[in-house]
DNA sequence: ACCTCTCAGGTTGTCTGAGGACCTGTGTTG
DNA sequence: CAACACAGGTCCTCAGACAACCTGAGAGGT
């Protein structure tokens, strides 16, 4: 059974995933003893020396330890796992799409609740944003997560400034493939100025609609973009 | 400098430690290319098979990722903290605010998306939720959130399944204090059955802005007496 | 009957050598 | 100046070999 029909490269991540459904799944409880090295590496139709690196990747996630001699065994089926990590592998699709629900609505009530320190906050991310238009790539992405995150912050709700900031790392890493791989700048010279521009205002004056539908049109567009690499 | 003089077992784990403590100490910041495998084996004074190993611990925790034809890069310098826990020191009504946003908007995207598979798991959770209209008050809890988790996982995002998954203990605990503080379930004899019904309804008619409309109205009202108590 | 010792088999640990696949920058070419 | 071809570096995978180690069964002594 050799994995499937799955071809594309990492075979050591498409065993680690397999590996992984087994304990997760429940079908190797805490305790057991995973079969031998050359066991698994039969079954999955893969080298030796690939089924070792899937297990210490497991090892690493804390869901296996290996004692020599002896075997491979199973000492948690949840995985201890950060949030972070997950998100990591996470394809990036998916993760823009939480994240456009998310802040949309947070554009929201932004509009809705946003102090006067919100207000002086996003005029200064807006001209952050603006001026790193002219920077490396990575500088610019930084720039714009910052600008949404002052929106987000602007809703004035804690455990949404904190979710947006989980998914930061994501979005940069993904973002900054992006810009790199369809040369975004290059074909739009103005950056997103005026969406972003538009948002800010929008937010400022207190309207909630316009807000929430300035960001949602400038979202989708990079969704967009993002289902096309 | 082959590791100093330690000869204990595990040369892997020597390896992993000392490559974590560059990582987190700070001498590789995010986004640092790892030297290749040859120089690390060069380095620390052992084989390659070693160093991929240890290079794999790594992945699997989080703090690196390899790119073929590329190199090794620091992706994170640390585990990541404990996300769940930052939940659970919000207040509920954050809490629920932000899980209201993200449900509403899941609930349009599950109409669009549902497969008969979810629908079936959605009829089944709606059943099990009446079903434990008449039990105590932790097993309503967990049967409401459970025909929420049905709900969401329709909308087939798996990132968006997750970050419920994340919000649920939270939801959980401050459901139940809200029940069991207003009495909530003596003065709503339904328990909230026709709402949800439509809403499942709605969602396997695949009608997008009704489920959106009967989820917000419910939750909202739910916000409501979370902000009362 | 019980304990101890030895040993064989299985398992993980480590290294080496060899290709293959992939990415990136460089230099050539038109 | 743009497009292409190439070479070098890097990770990916495999196969084979040997070492280190643990476990359980059996031999031997008490």
């Amino acid at each position: 059974m050799p994995l499937g029909t799955l071809r594309p490269s990492p075979l050591v991540e498409q065993a680690t995933e397999h590996l992984r459904e087994q304990i997760t799944g429940g079908h190797w409880p805490v305790g057991t003893k995973l079969p031998g090295e050359n066991a698994l590496a039969a079954t999955l139709g893969v080298g030796r020396s690939t089924v070792r690196e899937a297990l210490r990747a497991l090892a690493g996630a804390g869901l296996v330890q290996a004692r020599q001699g002896s075997g491979v065994f199973v000492v948690a089926t949840e995985p201890a796992e950060d949030w972070s990590a997950r998100l990591r592998r996470a394809a990036v699709t998916d993760v823009y799409e939480v994240r456009m629900m998310v802040e949309v609505q947070a554009a929201r009530l932004a509009a809705a609740r946003r102090t006067d320190a919100d207000v002086t906050a996003l005029a200064a991310a807006l001209d952050a944003r603006r001026a790193a238009g002219r920077g490396d790539d990575a500088a610019f992405v930084d720039a714009d997560i910052a600008l949404h995150a002052a929106v987000v912050a602007a809703a004035g709700n804690p455990v949404l400034t904190d979710l947006f900031a989980e998914f930061a790392p994501a979005l940069r890493q993904g973002l900054i493939d992006l810009v790199d791989l369809l040369a975004l700048r290059e074909n739009d010279p103005d950056h997103g100025d005026e969406a972003h521009a538009a948002l800010v205002d929008a937010i400022t004056r207190g309207d909630v609609d316009e807000a929430s539908a300035v960001l949602e049109a400038e979202l989708q567009q990079t969704l967009a973009y993002l289902h096309r690499a």
